[in-house]
DNA sequence: AAGACGGGGGT
DNA sequence: ACCCCAGTCTT
């Protein structure tokens, strides 16, 4: 890429310009500190401003620090990030956040060669905080920073393709304002997601749109090409709210590794492979006292569906429940790290019981 | 290079 | 129903 130096100096100071002029008050935006801008891009990674902003506010009120951070517990962390999903980046985060207390005296480093060998920390986080924290002039690749250059440039190659990441890497360090790297950045990403949307661009309204070659050319919004489908598979669960005489619940703790990592949920079988009857008194050791139905619906993942049927079930307790399954009382159950679908039979079961209550 | 990994919002 | 989102890690 060969930008003439007029050209160059015009676009930066036209998208500089207007990120200072338009920009969004977000609570990051306050701060300069590595570590709050870190946990911020962080929490942004495949989730929108409006989802983290809640998040973000109340976990830099529980953990204002690295050293907050790095002591805390695995479940008080889950149980802040929860809802939020992707629940490896909070522990991927705390990961980082530890080696930055530990060898870096609590310092986040302001250099790519070592930020990026912290847990988490990718090329575009890494970008981001040196960017953003540090004044840096790194690259910052993210969605938005992609169709907005392959509009701009007319960068026609698949963004669905690892390799193709680079030809973006380089556009930006080939464009970046030297003088204002942090603005050139975030105006960038804020023009992506305030102009140049995926669909429908307010091409009236953008800063550079003189420099726009897909707007010159008539069809911005049919870049960037993006090639790759997603195959979904379906899974069919029953899950169960089980109650015993001390009003007592019971819940299992999920692997350490894989989907929903070290979050809890309600009792579930999957449907085609076992006959659910037959999975209390086998597997849990209670005798069933009576069954409601509950709660279906479908929960949607970025690859695969699972389909809930959820039921509440009154036992009775012959023994210690087996394994990873622990009783909790209703209050405990607060303090849990709950995945949204567990969340959602919870709320209706809370329901149920309001209702017998009031009949 | 492809798949795993959440959940919500827009069209 | 499908796409996207301030991506990273694992295979």
């Amino acid at each position: 890429m060969n930008f003439h130096y007029q050209y160059k100096k015009q676009f930066q100071e036209a998208l500089v310009q207007w990120f200072i002029r338009e920009k969004r008050d977000l609570p990051w935006r306050h701060t300069h500190d590595p570590y709050k801008i870190w946990v911020s891009e962080v929490m942004l990674q495949q989730t929108r401003v409006d989802t983290v902003i809640p998040y973000y506010n109340r976990f830099i009120e529980e953990f204002p620090t690295p050293e907050d951070l790095a002591q805390a517990p695995e479940e008080k962390l889950l149980k802040q990030w929860e809802g939020l999903g992707y629940y490896s980046r909070a522990r991927n985060l705390q990961a980082g956040v530890r080696e930055v207390v530990e060898k870096y005296s609590s310092t986040v480093p302001d250099n790519r060669p070592e930020i990026i060998k912290l847990k988490g920390v990718g090329p575009y986080t890494a970008g981001a905080i040196l960017s953003i924290a540090y004044n840096k002039a790194e690259h910052a690749v993210d969605g938005n920073v992609m169709r907005v250059l392959s509009r701009v440039l007319l960068i026609k190659e698949d963004i669905a393709l690892p390799k193709t990441k680079k030809i973006f890497e380089q556009a930006v360090m080939e464009l970046i304002d030297p003088a204002y790297p942090s603005e050139f950045n975030q105006g960038l990403m804020e023009l992506g997601a305030l102009i140049c949307t995926p669909t429908s661009p307010k091409c009236l309204l953008c800063p550079v749109r003189e420099f726009c070659t897909a707007f010159q050319e008539g069809r911005p919004e049919e870049l960037p090409i993006k090639t790759k489908k997603t195959k979904m598979k379906d899974l069919f669960y029953d899950v169960f709210v089980v109650q015993n005489e001390k009003k007592q619940f019971l819940l299992e703790k999920r692997p350490g590794k894989g989907l929903l990592a070290n979050m809890w949920q309600f009792p579930m079988v999957e449907k085609s492979t076992t006959p659910s009857e037959g999975f209390l008194a086998d597997s849990y050791n209670v005798d069933l006292v009576s069954r409601e139905r509950l709660l279906s619906f479908k929960h949607i993942f970025s690859h695969l569906t699972w389909n809930m049927e959820s039921y509440y079930l009154k036992v009775e307790q012959n023994g210690q429940p087996t394994e990873s399954s622990v009783w909790f009382t209703e209050e405990e159950i607060k303090a849990l790290p709950l995945p949204v679908p567990m969340q959602k039979i919870w709320a209706a079961w809370k329901e149920t019981e309001a209702k017998h209550k009031h009949a």
